[in-house]
DNA sequence: CCGCAAATATTTTTT
DNA sequence: ATATTTGCGG
């Protein structure tokens, strides 16, 4: 076979002299189905790109042959750029992406064969949000007992599965015919029939929109794949070789896609002579993961797909990578004892050949702004004292909101950092706005966006004029636009209303004609959109000052449109949508090789794939790590693990882990007991430069009682009275029982009521620096500093390198109010707090098999109750819900 | 129909 | 604490 000219021919030996035996016998396996278990920092990226390299130069395949999936637009990124520097330019032609983007190219070029016209819009959450919140009014179900999240979870869950809507509304509903109005959900409690109706209208909306959602994109994908024989035959020819990296992050339908895009299920069968996959048969297969890395169960992921991948594919391969360039062995032990805790798991250890290193260093701070205080001057030490580049530190944090105190601590100590994900630019209102347009002016059918832009910026037409229009379209079998368009023909309309619909039609008329002739200058027609609607008008008049902010804002989407219109041949409207539907983050971390000067802020989600020589892990404190939502059950509790192990391995040299004893959290302040995966990592590994917080030595020499004691009472409870350094004690039968002599008992992490208990002005609040006014100037100049970057370009993945979420539109509209404080303490009573509360229940009036009915998980049947007085605890089995631990004292429960 | 004030929920993690 | 939703008066 021909070799393609442009890939850089490499000799064999360039491809895996360096390698391992284990990593060079991957590159170069020669057979239709590899698995890869590869360890964190076992190289895996470097294999999987030699053996792309290898299937080119000695299997003799072509480039447009191969089709490389990755799970995060940066993974791909990474893989494109390293890809690139092995075997040429021709590897930006590759077809190297994300599962989301792999489906939408394949819908875009075929969707059509499905219903999905050209154009389709790809709703983000925030949109079927407000598909779901439409259906919930024109249903009229109670949003508070079922939330749209909530079924939008559910919806997921079923696309995941690829079950469709039909089967499930001919099981539960099968009356409901979707898009018809007047239909009444069954006996109430009836959540199947429920979740199936909505689905299926959520469907139907969809499909009249010409509008899919993410998990869309892989199921109608599967769809096309399965029911168009010739587009299956199309990418079996086409696509030779799969690999999809992070494997164990699969969901069912995700799973599905890979084999019916391989045509593992085709019956084709290969032709013997072939050097390597050939021309016909099943593509081969690698997949690369490690089950320990699993974090995404919570979106569906299945680990049994990596589990079972020798069962699932014929005459299969597996090669496990466990040897680790990365990490020192002290965090290697550090991340092996963590994960060891977790059950039914392969053990599997890592090892690496580099030394020992520094230990690990912990800090408990007082606070978290002490924490981010202590973690800002120590990354300065690092830099000033040992030449640490600020780009070789990462502070990592298990949620979002706790980036806010760490950006003030380093803003304060003049650390220049830069923030990953967040609040995302393209789900700030004014740009979704401005996008809106964009999109009901490519897609007129698309319901949520048009409705959306109909009355922004004001234009007097609010919910009246809504939905006037609405029933009208709907009457007729109409699309909200046709709606717009004739709305002289509707009944009852008044000329106060029609007029300011007239110039909408109109408006969007003209915005559609101008973008129809520019469809290759995006940037150009975003211009006229902000200018033609009235966007940019009503913005820059106004006075509020977050508003100035927005203009900046959307004129940075008229950048990235520009950029993009330079970095893509062939650019069009639709596909700058796209990738601002697709990129989610578009401030892209810089590359490894370049020194961005600034330290790295990012979720340990983010963080995955990612390494840093110094890494801060922070907030180690149960109820923020692991989160306090998944401490009850016993395998969310497990993905947490595995998240505390990626966090710990993405460190290559020295591992900071850090804890606050008080944070606040909505609000509110709540005392932190210490993570459990604390007590996980040997002592011997971690030099503590303070072991315990102000607030905790104070407490151990108290006098009244041991810390044991204390530590009992957080244990079961996970919850503080509110006048701690009293004496009471919700009055009865604490018996000094004295649990557990390690810090915390096993079996009692959680229970209903964690965090709920609060801990007003206290003491360290004052302690705690104060942000004001030093701050927000301070902000000001680091914004400068955040914007100053020169643009670099790199690959065609046409990431601006100026990131739009800081500089001056996140932090000029966080400045301004650090200093506002109420005058007057709020006007109601405090609710009490967990423990004063009783609602006079007896725990001998519950036996296990009884009925309760809790207010927000409904009916349940008991499990186990303990009798503690006070403070007994009834374990309550809620069905899908789940199983509970309930303080019965505080629980909204009610027998039956 | 709009604007303002008050009430209310929100905090997992991402394509 | 903050963002979004609801209620009321103009």
């Amino acid at each position: 076979m021909q070799q393609d000219p442009d890939v850089i021919a490499r000799p064999p030996e360039a491809l895996i002299g360096d390698l391992n035996p284990q990593q060079a016998e991957a590159v170069q396996y020669h057979g239709p189905a590899l698995l890869i278990g590869a360890g964190a920092g076992s190289g895996k990226t470097r294999v999987l790109t030699r053996r792309i390299a290898w299937i080119l130069t000695q299997f003799g395949a072509w480039p447009s042959q191969i089709l490389a999936i990755t799970f995060t637009n940066k993974a791909a990124a990474e893989m494109r750029e390293r890809l690139s520097s092995l075997i040429g330019p021709v590897a930006e032609r590759m077809w190297v992406s994300t599962f989301h983007s792999a489906c939408v190219r394949i819908l875009r070029r075929d969707g059509d064969r499905i219903g999905l016209k050209s154009g389709f819009t790809i709703y983000d959450t925030a949109d079927c949000e407000r598909l779901v919140k439409l259906i919930a009014s024109d249903f009229n179900f109670d949003v508070k007992r079922y939330t749209p999240r909530q079924i939008l979870a559910r919806i997921s869950d079923y696309k995941n599965n690829l079950t469709g809507a039909k089967e499930l509304l001919a099981q539960y509903a099968p009356d409901f015919r979707p898009g018809t109005r007047g239909y009444h959900i069954g006996r109430i409690g009836n959540v199947e029939e429920l979740y199936a109706v909505v689905y299926a209208e959520y469907e139907h909306r969809l499909a009249l929109a010409n509008a899919v959602d993410f998990d869309d994109l892989i199921v109608r994908t599967v769809e096309l794949l399965r029911t168009q024989p010739d587009v299956a035959a199309y990418y079996h020819h086409k696509f030779r070789y799969i690999l999809v990296d992070e494997y164990q992050d699969t969901n069912h339908a995700q799973y599905v896609l890979i084999r019916e895009l391989a045509g593992v299920d085709a019956g084709e069968h290969p032709s013997p002579d072939a050097r390597g996959a050939g021309r016909v048969g099943p593509a081969w297969i690698t997949v690369v993961g490690d089950s320990d890395q699993s974090i995404y169960a919570f979106r569906g992921a299945d680990i049994s797909n990596i589990q079972d991948f020798e069962k699932d594919f014929p005459n299969a391969r597996t090669i496990m990578l466990e040897q680790n360039y990365r990490s020192t062995q002290t965090i290697l032990d550090a991340a092996n004892a963590v994960i060891a805790h977790n059950e039914g798991r392969k053990p599997k250890k890592l090892w690496t050949s580099a030394g020992k290193g520094v230990p690990i260093t912990g800090y408990a701070a007082d606070t978290a702004q002490l924490e981010a205080h202590w973690i800002a001057h120590e990354i300065k030490r690092l830099h000033e004292e040992e030449g640490v580049r600020y780009s070789d530190i990462a502070v990592m944090y298990r949620a979002n909101a706790q980036s806010r105190s760490l950006e003030e601590g380093l803003i304060q100590a003049h650390v220049p950092y830069q923030l990953i994900g967040g609040t995302k630019f393209y789900e700030r209102r004014e740009v979704k706005d401005a996008l809106a347009y964009l999109q009901a002016i490519v897609n007129p059918a698309d319901a949520i966006n048009m409705r959306r832009i109909l009355n922004v910026p004001k234009r007097g037409l609010g919910a009246r004029a809504e939905s006037i229009v609405t029933m009208y379209a709907d009457e007729h079998g109409l699309t909200f636009w046709e709606g717009v368009e004739q709305a002289d023909r509707i009944e009852g309309m008044t000329t106060r209303t029609l007029n300011p619909l007239k110039r909408f039609a109109d408006l969007m008329t003209g915005l559609r004609a101008f973008a129809a002739e520019h469809d290759g200058q995006p940037s150009q027609v975003v211009a006229r959109v902000l200018r033609e609607s009235g966007l940019l008008d009503e913005l820059s008049k106004s006075t509020d000052p977050q508003d100035q902010s927005r203009v900046e804002n959307l004129s940075q989407l008229q950048s990235v449109a520009a950029e993009y219109e330079q970095n893509t041949p062939d650019a069009t409207l639709v596909g700058f949508l796209e990738t601002t539907a697709l990129v989610a983050d578009f401030d892209q971390l810089p590359d490894e090789s370049e020194d961005s000067g600034k330290v790295t802020l990012m979720t340990l989600h983010t963080a995955k794939g990612l390494e840093y020589p110094v890494v801060f892990l922070t907030g180690m404190e149960q109820g923020t790590f692991p989160h306090s939502r998944a401490m009850e059950d016993a395998s969310e509790l497990s993905e947490e693990r595995r998240l505390a192990y990626v966090g710990i391995t993405r460190a290559k040299r020295h591992l900071y882990i850090t804890r606050a004893a008080v944070r606040a959290q909505w609000g509110r302040s709540s005392e932190m007991m210490p993570s459990q995966f604390l007590d996980e990592i040997p002592e011997g590994l971690i030099d503590w430069k303070r072991k315990e917080a102000g607030v905790e030595r104070m407490r151990a020499g108290w006098g009244r009682g041991s810390d044991d004691d204390w530590n009992a009472t957080l244990d079961e409870f996970g919850d503080w009275d509110d006048d701690s350094m009293g004496t009471t004690y919700g009055g009865s039968s604490y018996g000094s029982s004295s649990h557990g002599s390690s810090s915390y008992g096993s079996a009692s992490y959680g229970s209903s009521s964690y965090g709920s208990s609060s801990r007003s002005g206290s003491s360290y609040g004052s302690q705690a620096p104060r942000f004001g006014s030093a701050a927000r100037e301070r902000t000001s100049s680091s914004s400068s500093s955040g914007n100053g970057g020169a643009h670099f370009t790199y690959g065609t993945s046409a990431s601006p390198s100026r990131s739009p979420r800081f500089g001056s539109s996140s932090a000029s509209s966080r400045s301004g109010k650090v200093t506002t404080r109420k005058a007057a303490p709020k006007p109601h009573a405090k609710p009490a707090s967990s423990l004063d509360r009783d609602n006079r229940l007896d725990i001998n009036d519950f036996h296990v098999g009884d009925k309760v009915s809790h207010d927000s998980f409904g009916l349940g049947t008991v499990l186990e109750t303990q009798d503690k007085g006070r403070n007994s605890i009834i374990t309550v089995d809620f069905g899908s819900d789940g199983v509970k631990r309930l303080m019965l004292r505080v629980a909204p429960i009610e027998k039956l």
